[in-house]
DNA sequence: TGTTACAATGTTATCGATAACGAGAACGAT
DNA sequence: ATCGTTCTCGTTATCGATAACATTGTAACA
């Protein structure tokens, strides 16, 4: 009953002009050889019978498909979303498809069949958007790199002949240490993402390098590890409160966790930022908006997407032109502080005085 | 030089197998006519090989992808990406690949273009994951109607002879306004979403519907319209205490805006829940961290996803099996409300006394 | 013993397009 | 008049698989 209507094929307008299916291929491929008279006489077929050339058919023949693998991990948070719609712009803008695959689990590592679906659809390209988590690399060494199809990698350890695209995150906890000491904070306790996570690690050797070099010195109860919730967060700033009493301050190592332990903070009465500054990271929009509104690091992961697929792209190209092959890097985009009230604490002072 | 390592296909395996490639499809297709001894002889070909069968190849010749296109908007927001989380999932369980595509704007309108390159691509039914907005629905009249692929689409007014899945909405708003009426608020304000979405509308209806049954009346400067951000939430809540001054409470149509209006509200050294009470709606994660913690509408957008993926799959292998087609239909589920501190103002009278 | 049935396999056509090659016409050069 | 070019268009092979049908061999049955 169903399939009625059928989408006509090149066959159909072939027939409806009278000229063989390749003329009409030339047609529609703008072909310079095809007389004015025959092309009008194609172009009215077409039209005629509302006719759109099979992408898939055309993968097939060409052995070019156009169409970008994404893999993709905890759509539900909004990180990893962020990044997948800068993708989505980028590959729009230049005329690939996505063929999206989520992983069940960040530190998912049995990716073979992921990875072979997306062969199986002759992707023309991989943009392996999943944060480097644990073990979550391995099957790279039996599998990918003697592969024939490009693969950028997005947030993982630079590593030799692999394309990756990253945000310096090391940098990022930088620039907030920089600023809490410029604040005259000097107890600056840490909540850190699970360091499972490689990006959590580079977070939190920055703010350790940090304090060493300000000449404080470090001890273990200066901080606690989280997992990325505000549940987390609120659990974390607990245990640190009571096991650094005089911490004066507490960088965060994601905006999640920062409202966590700014809920904590308001049920214990402490003011932010006189008696407790924080500092988040990552920069969602809603930190803007907590109360008050929190410090934070901004990491473009929109833009992280959106120069991956560029990248991809050019890898594919020159490829594919025969240029020179584009021989595997490491792309380092570097974050922005944004400064707001929740570690203002010399301008809280001016303002009382 | 790249692509030296061509995939084997499957003439390669039968040449090494030494039998007929028609032999090959019979055993990966799991045909029972193929001798014990044969189909050893293949398996062994096909591991040493490494060969994997195309899906393109097979799409086309079968005239079945096993493909879902997506279309959805907005992903750098949580909603629709909670709702493409639960579309990936789903469609992972049931052996469905997913062609995403997301608008430029939710109320985009020229859609043509993007339901062309999905039926190019020969995907077996797409889910509309836009919600209904303003004009974006128009294209339907001249398009879809007639089509023969599958549609189901998210979140848009009811119509006949149309797949729809949607949460309800009013039925949310209602849950959220009794709740406030019991704690005793007389004077609740709205913050509505943009109105030419069809989910504000339906928000911002059971809430005034709410008020007339309630016996309390309704004022234009009862409510203000906003644009679902935090930044408009706060201008909202800054407007309706200039122009509703009785005004005991709030009900913002989602938890962005809410925390706009919550920290205006400190701003303002207001007492959350005692001198307004707060109810949000979507119950995004972060909400349960707010200060205080947000009473709010819970919206399972990912269970939405998850739904229209078995939906529309049904609706695919019942035609492909020749069985009854699946009449069109609107699929209803139901929010739940999630009660917290922001709006519990009787707990808070109690603990006093 | 011939007929039948079925199991196991091969051959050819097909999905919808393009690549590769070829052929006729028009035209100018020799 | 012959030849080579160029333009226009058609024919055949191909991408990687499966559908549809054909063929062979063998066991079972009348």
């Amino acid at each position: 009953m169903r399939r009625n209507i059928v989408r006509p094929t090149i066959k159909e307008v072939a027939a409806m002009a009278r000229v063989s299916t390749q003329t009409v291929s030339r047609v529609i491929n703008d072909s310079l050889n095809v007389s004015q008279e025959t092309r009008i006489r194609v172009q009215d077929a077409i039209e005629k019978l509302g006719y759109r050339p099979s992408a898939l058919a055309r993968s097939l023949i060409r052995r070019r498909s156009h169409t970008l693998g994404v893999v993709t991990a905890g759509l539900n948070h909004i990180g990893p979303s962020r990044t997948l719609n800068g993708i989505t712009v980028a590959a729009k803008a230049a005329g690939y498809a996505l063929l999206l695959n989520e992983l069940p689990r960040f530190d998912s590592n049995d990716n073979e069949p992921i990875f072979q679906a997306l062969v199986s659809h002759h992707v023309d390209g991989i943009i392996w958007a999943v944060q480097e988590v644990g073990e979550n690399r391995r099957w790279m060494n039996n599998l990918a790199l003697d592969s024939e199809i490009p693969i950028v990698h997005l947030t993982m350890e630079p590593r030799e002949n692999v394309s990756i695209v990253l945000i310096d995150s090391y940098l990022g906890s930088c620039m907030a240490m920089t600023h809490l000491l410029d604040q005259g904070y000097r107890h600056i306790g840490y909540i850190s993402g699970p360091l499972a996570w490689w990006e959590a690690r580079q977070r939190m050797k920055a703010w350790k390098d940090a304090l060493e070099e300000a000449g404080i010195g470090f001890h273990d109860n200066f901080w606690v590890e989280g997992n990325w919730s505000s549940a987390s967060g609120a659990r974390a700033a607990g245990k640190l409160f009571e096991q650094y009493p005089e911490m004066d301050s507490i960088l965060v190592a994601n905006d999640q966790m920062a409202l966590g332990a700014m809920q904590v903070a308001h049920q214990k009465e402490l003011r932010i930022p006189e008696d407790v500054g924080i500092v988040g990271f990552d920069n969602i929009p809603e930190s803007a908006f907590f109360w008050p509104p929190l410090t934070t690091v901004n990491h473009d992961q929109y833009n992280l997407g959106k120069v991956a697929v560029e990248e991809i792209i050019k890898i594919i190209e020159s490829g594919w032109d025969g240029l020179d092959p584009i021989s595997p890097k490491s792309i380092t985009l570097e974050p922005t502080l944004v400064v707001r009230d929740s570690s203002l604490r010399l301008k809280v002072f001016e303002q009382k005085r």
